[in-house]
DNA sequence: AGAAGAATAT
DNA sequence: GATATTCTTC
């Protein structure tokens, strides 16, 4: 009998709280809301959430007593836990909002929706991490130990700072941070001064990426920027010339002509091109290229502003299916793509013939 | 010395 | 495949 009451009891508590969370969600939706482009999943999340605890009060026989759980915000917890997500952070919206250049507004933001029907939770679980890792300039070092100063500063000035501040340069520009160090040689773990550690994978992230072309494309082109030149542009603080350079690299294998896989699945992509003193030109505009191509060095035909997208990952990257459909139509129309960039950099003249070894 | 590019390693 | 590191050249 008392206990029962007793329950009775616990139970109206428990449904007040409820109600509770379920109030402070809805606010806290209506202000996603907003957000809603840039923040899908998070909005996806709230939603389940009120519906999750709207199923509690009407009885669905949880047992969860709705106990704080330790979720780390990271990628623990099952279903309750979201509310110790949100819940807190009421306050922070402001800060990380729009970090968009004003060019270029991608709708890629809404990521893979795919999976939705079965195991919701933990599969938004894991959407969401993804999506906060994605959301990032790059990924935090994780399994190395870092001083908690370093990775507080870290995210700070990754999210927010470096963005747009001064867009001209005015300021110090050249913001080369220590990169030695990223071994987490931060004094809590131990061994410090691991010198001989390789470098913490750094991914580069949507927005890195979007920086990178944004250099490459004000730079005239991935085959006449440079990596310095690059990284300076991009702004990114923490970020090195080898990055830069590696993923140039990488970018650069991937503009090359992408062979002839895939023989013509979308309106021959491949077919259209033609070589133009080492520029891969499109067939149609073959002469007018010519007429340009013998001094594209200042501005160049990559047409550092023209065109709103110069060039992109090749539709099967990784990066490609990040990329609207958009994107890629225009990918196949006004690219010139070097095939050879020591012919086409009039720049630097380098004869790399002699080269071989 | 330092940067860039290619080659190689992880 | 993506990134890091090394090697070579300039």
């Amino acid at each position: 009998m008392i206990k029962s009451l007793s329950n009775m009891k616990n139970y109206n508590e428990k449904r007040e709280k409820c109600c509770e969370y379920i109030e402070a969600l809805e606010e806290e939706r209506r202000k996603i809301n907003v957000f809603q482009r840039e923040l899908p999943l998070c909005l996806e999340l709230v939603t389940q959430a009120i519906e999750a605890y709207k199923k509690e009060i009407s009885g669905t026989t949880t047992d969860t007593l709705y106990g704080q759980p330790e979720c780390s915000e990271q990628t623990t917890g099952e279903c309750g836990p979201v509310l110790d997500l949100f819940l807190p952070i009421k306050q922070s919206s402001a800060s990380t909002d729009e970090e968009e250049e004003e060019e270029e507004v991608d709708e890629d933001d809404d990521v893979e929706h795919e999976s939705h029907d079965t195991g919701i939770d933990f599969v938004d679980k894991n959407m969401k991490s993804e999506w906060l890792k994605s959301v990032q300039l790059w990924n935090q070092p994780e399994a190395v130990p870092v001083s908690k100063w370093e990775r507080s500063q870290q995210e700070t000035q990754t999210l927010v700072e470096p963005i747009k501040e001064n867009d001209n340069g005015a300021g110090g520009s050249a913001r080369q941070k220590t990169e030695a160090e990223r071994g987490g040689s931060g004094g809590s773990g131990g061994s410090s001064s691991r010198r001989g550690q390789r470098k913490q994978r750094r991914c580069w992230s949507h927005e890195l990426h979007r920086r990178f072309l944004n250099a490459l494309k004000q730079l005239g082109g991935p085959h006449v920027a440079t990596p310095k030149q690059i990284r300076e542009l991009m702004k990114v603080d923490g970020l090195t010339n080898d990055e830069v350079k590696s993923h140039l690299q990488k970018y650069r294998l991937h503009t090359r002509r992408p062979s002839q896989t895939v023989p013509n699945n979308r309106d021959s992509q491949t077919q259209h091109f033609v070589v133009v003193g080492g520029i891969w030109v499109p067939q149609a505009s073959h002469s007018k290229a010519n007429a340009v191509a013998s001094r594209e060095t200042t501005t160049g035909i990559y047409g550092p502003m023209a065109s709103p997208l110069p060039s992109e990952w090749p539709s099967h990257s990784s990066f490609g299916r990040e990329i609207s459909e958009e994107r890629s139509r225009c990918s196949n129309k006004g690219i010139v793509r070097c095939s050879s960039p020591a012919m086409s950099s009039s720049t630097r003249t380098k004869t790399k013939d002699a080269k071989m070894s």
